[in-house]
DNA sequence: ATAAAAATAAACCAATCGGTCTAATTCCGT
DNA sequence: ACGGAATTAGACCGATTGGTTTATTTTTAT
């Protein structure tokens, strides 16, 4: 049967409270209230709201990754068109949401990237993650001759993501997503072979 | 003579507090110690600690303004090398602030952004002068030849400006320029005609 | 000189912060 | 069935939060 609470659907919760409010903005009471969970429970799991907030990253991180490499496995279009679509697909996630968070880990990374080492490690752990993720996409298009050889597959990688979490500003403060369009439009352009 | 403190001096410190922390993460009675005022005296000045974040971002986006156009008009260089020579000398500037804070409007609009209008919209209003000042370099480099045509100096003012947002989140959770000094080899490299 | 206005100063407020503590309950291995 | 461990539960803690209040001092306008 298991306990009533696990630490995976506090992980959630901590994710979406987060990640719209930001790491500073949000206190535990806050957690256990949405998660419905009494504070002993809480600081059974986490040692601290620092902790628990690298194990929100981490979490998040890695269920990324998996769906990043799902994503780009069964994507049946060329790499540079793959790429395209997916950078896409998170513009219109971003809408759908209404424009309200970005990625947690771009946030957070801002937010306390220099406060707190081991949140900042945490963060840049799961990025490089991702960014090796992409970097195989990439790779693919240099090897057919679709995206340009002028930079390795890394760096394009991380130009392109990076790139991303650049325009999360302007959308944030216009709650507009036109800029996301020009950007990947641009940037596409400025790739390819 | 005039009072003993002034709006002023208190917006300077509260950019320098700020910037480092992030918004949520300072208190009142941190910036009101910081600068040496009573809390009489800051609430005398100003309506709320929003209110105060407020002015905070215009006062440094006007600062900035007036910098950015002076620099670019005492460039003697061509525009794009210009351009180069801005963002590498962001980029040293950063460095020499061990990577502390990146530039407070990107931070504050990613923080606050969704969640304070007023703040966004101040930040927004900031930005876009910036974008307006940047946007006359790029123009003058399309017309010598030396910057594409393919986009528009707006689009490609607020391409670059972005796109070093993008990079602060690397550099906080690496601590490290190296990435930054990257993107803006690549970034030259493709606005370039 | 004087009165109104602005600024200074800090005590004070309810609410919330992250975190601790003790007790009760639930689960699991034997 | 039973004992130890893990989890649940929430009252409680000192510190801090943004903000208010009242009194005093300083500046400015008349």
């Amino acid at each position: 049967m298991g306990y009533k609470h696990n630490k995976e659907e506090i992980l959630e919760v901590g994710y979406q409270v987060i990640r719209k409010n930001g790491y500073h903005h949000v206190g535990i009471n806050q957690i256990l209230k949405e998660a419905g969970i009494p504070k002993g429970s809480f600081y059974n799991f986490f040692e601290s709201k620092e902790d628990f907030a690298k194990q929100v990253i981490t979490h998040y991180g890695q269920n990324n990754t998996i769906w990043l490499t799902s994503y780009f496995n069964e994507s049946k279009e060329t790499p540079l068109k793959t790429l395209r679509s997916f950078y896409g697909l998170l513009i219109q996630y971003n809408e759908e949401d209404d424009y309200a968070s970005g990625c947690l880990i771009n946030s957070m990374g801002n937010e306390t990237g220099r406060l707190y080492d081991d949140l900042a490690d945490a963060s840049n752990t799961q990025f490089s993650e991702w960014i090796d993720v992409i970097a195989q996409v990439v790779q693919k298009g240099q090897e057919i001759g679709e995206i340009t050889k002028k930079f390795t597959a890394s760096e394009i990688a991380e130009y392109l993501h990076l790139g991303m979490y650049g325009t999360f500003f302007k959308m944030k403060v216009t709650r507009s997503r036109a800029y996301m369009d020009t950007w990947l439009e641009m940037t596409i352009n400025f790739i390819k072979a």
